[in-house]
RNA sequence: GCCCGAGUGGCGCAAUGGUAGCGCAACCGACCUGUAAUCGGUAGGCUAGCGGUUCGAAUCCGCUCUCGGGCUCCA
């Protein structure tokens, strides 16, 4: 108990130190540059960042001046002091500033807040430190452009981030959490591990999967389709372009235009290419008529769609054009929502433990502003969502007004190995689709009813999920999704008919097993491997070869010793088939 | 899309107006090695693309492309 208080009295004591380390830095930027014009200066995690509309662009060479300035500032140790204005008041202080005043005009009350430290005043409902000497912690990271309150159509500010902490530990620690997250780069790994590529002719977000990382991705994707069986789906397939009618009955013409790409012609018709696949999966449920019997009925694909995506926001994997959704659309009646809802997210969650997430944020998503449907039921749609996540027993926040227009939604973030979050399996309720395309099934009074739809993910798309489980494992895979499960190293060439032939033994037995027959020393294989994050290596040498047997090491560096093959494809075996280290 | 920054052999980097270098990888040869880099040699770049300034451009300027940090948006 006691601990929580000061746990909480710790975070109040951070965020302002970094509400203050905000403000220092504004003051250094108003020395430097008298024009300039604040926006605004908020804490974030870890930090704080200030915006600025300034006569220059900043760059990175103005970092370290910026922060040896505000080492000056807090050096002097200047009293943070704050008084209440009348609104008027405040207008006369900030007249010079237009974004202030701007805020000012928002705030309700007639009273307010500001405060000064040395030459700065600043509009704003505090707390702070009581003086600059308090920060004992901080660090300039970036500068970057920022749209005055995040809208493209007002001015681009120039918003410099930084690091605070109440001590100069935690922040070199904050500081080796980056380094340690830059090192674990999907982008980065995903070279050195030769798992996939981009390419500048190809076009931009548009992903090359290599052998190695098509075998991770086949390896989940099989795991993926048996998971599936295991719980009543059925796997389908689907075109990648159809006439442009349908997008238009689906509504996606209409309401999803920006990310479409631009229609082609095949013979005098419009055909674009499928952003997603649910209008494949509801012509194929409309083939015949369907009766509430057979329902609920659940079709996966991995459906690969491609979505125009503004060119700045691409991001490695995690952001792409062409991507495969793990797609699924379960059809059924308003009664079984519930039940299919809790099996979705049992399942989501199976999926996740089984690639070593164990923490997750859940998040249910309300109804927007603009939506389809009736209020009524949306409602009901969304109590049952409640009544589902209540009955799996998992923690959820609800984000009021953030659904999808077509329906209310579950995501699911992942928290990964360094507690970074990932976005991650979706479960949305659709009303739109099955009106527009008029999806019914026979109820038992031979009466035709609107179908419950149900669009869902487990894992997101093949694409985000990857490079979040790169990340999440450093890039070295557990075995049973490792592309190179076993490299058997020859200590010199002699070895090396009896390294094939071990190769061979273990790749009859399923096993990812490769030889390197390179003319180079075993330390520099052993080395190879080691970067490679190959999770066994097996030294052969003459002993091993006079009695069938390997000399196994680990990638931490353990040396199992010797061993016969067959107690290594055990050992092995049982690694894999339970998904373990 | 917008703001800022960057783009040099496969990869990582050097050369800031004066004939483009280094390491790793690759290739060839030698070595035959017991748990994280053996030695020697060879080859490879019209410096992302196009245009301009200049006697001379990797270097300065403009446009385009791609990447990175953000904003906005999303699987």
């Amino acid at each position: 108990m006691n601990k929580m208080v000061d746990q909480e009295q710790k975070i109040e004591k951070v965020e302002r130190i970094r509400h203050s380390a905000s403000h220092v830095m504004a003051e250094v930027v108003q020395s430097l540059f008298p024009d300039a014009k604040f926006g605004i200066g908020p804490v974030i995690d870890n930090g704080f960042y200030y915006d600025f509309d300034l006569p220059r662009s900043l760059t990175p060479d103005d970092i370290p001046i910026i922060e040896s300035k505000m080492a000056e500032i807090i050096a002097q140790n200047l009293p943070f002091t704050s008084e209440e204005v009348s609104r008027e008041e405040a207008k006369g202080t900030f007249a010079a500033q237009p974004y202030k005043l701007e805020l000012i005009d928002e705030i309700p009350e007639e009273q307010m807040g500001i405060y000064r430290q040395g030459s700065f005043i600043d509009l704003c409902r505090g707390p702070h430190v009581s003086s600059t000497g308090e920060i004992k912690a901080f660090k300039l990271l970036s500068i970057a452009g920022a749209y005055w309150r995040g809208d493209e159509k007002r001015p681009m500010l120039q918003r410099i981030y930084g690091a605070a902490f109440e001590t100069q530990g935690e922040l070199e620690h904050y500081m080796e959490v980056i380094a340690e997250a830059a090192k674990r780069d999907h982008r980065k790994l995903g070279q050195e591990l030769d798992l996939f590529s981009f390419h500048e002719e190809a076009g931009p977000g548009l992903v090359h999967w290599h052998p190695k990382g098509a075998t991770v991705r086949r390896v989940i994707e099989d795991f993926w389709v048996a998971e599936h069986i295991k719980r009543g789906y059925e796997i389908v397939n689907s075109p990648h372009i159809a006439k442009i009618d349908l997008w238009k009955t689906s509504g996606h013409w209409e309401l999803y235009r920006e990310n479409l790409y631009s229609p082609m012609d095949v013979d005098g018709q419009e055909y674009i290419i499928k952003p997603m696949n649910c209008p494949a999966h509801i012509l194929m449920y409309k083939t015949r008529l369907r009766s509430y019997r057979e329902l609920p009925i659940r079709w996966a694909e991995l459906g690969t769609v491609y979505r125009y995506e503004r060119s700045g926001v691409l991001h490695g994997l995690t952001r792409v054009r062409g991507f495969t959704q793990d797609d699924a659309h379960i059809f059924c009646r308003p009664d079984q929502l519930e039940d299919e809802v809790v099996d979705v997210l049992e399942f989501a969650i199976y999926m996740m433990r089984t690639f070593g997430f164990e923490e997750y944020k859940i998040m249910l998503s309300t109804r927007p502003e603009k939506y389809a449907g009736t209020i009524e039921i949306w409602e009901k749609a969304t109590e049952t969502l409640e009544r589902a996540l209540k009955r799996v027993d998992l923690a959820y926040e609800v984000d009021p007004g953030e659904g999808v227009f077509y329906g209310p939604k579950i995501d699911i973030s992942l928290r990964d190995a360094l507690g970074r979050t990932w976005q991650g399996p979706t479960t949305q309720v659709d009303f739109n689709l099955p009106q527009r395309f008029d999806v019914t099934y026979v109820d038992v009074d031979s009466v035709a009813q609107p179908v419950v739809m149900v669009h869902r993910t487990v894992l997101g798309s093949m694409e985000r999920f990857f490079g979040c489980l790169i990340e999440h494992y450093a890039g070295s895979f557990p075995a049973w999704l490792a592309p190179v499960q076993a490299m058997i190293i020859p200590i010199a060439d002699r070895h090396m008919d009896y390294a094939q032939e071990v190769a061979a033994e273990l790749r009859a037995d399923g096993l990812r097993a490769q030889v390197d027959m390179r003319a180079e020393r075993m330390n520099q294989k052993i080395r190879q491997a080691q970067l490679q994050k190959i999770p066994y290596m097996l030294i052969v040498g003459d002993n091993e070869a006079s009695s069938a047997e390997v000399s196994v090491r680990l990638r931490s560096g353990e040396d199992l010793g010797r061993q016969t093959i067959n107690a290594f494809r055990e050992m092995a075996g049982s690694a894999i088939s339970q998904k373990t280290t």
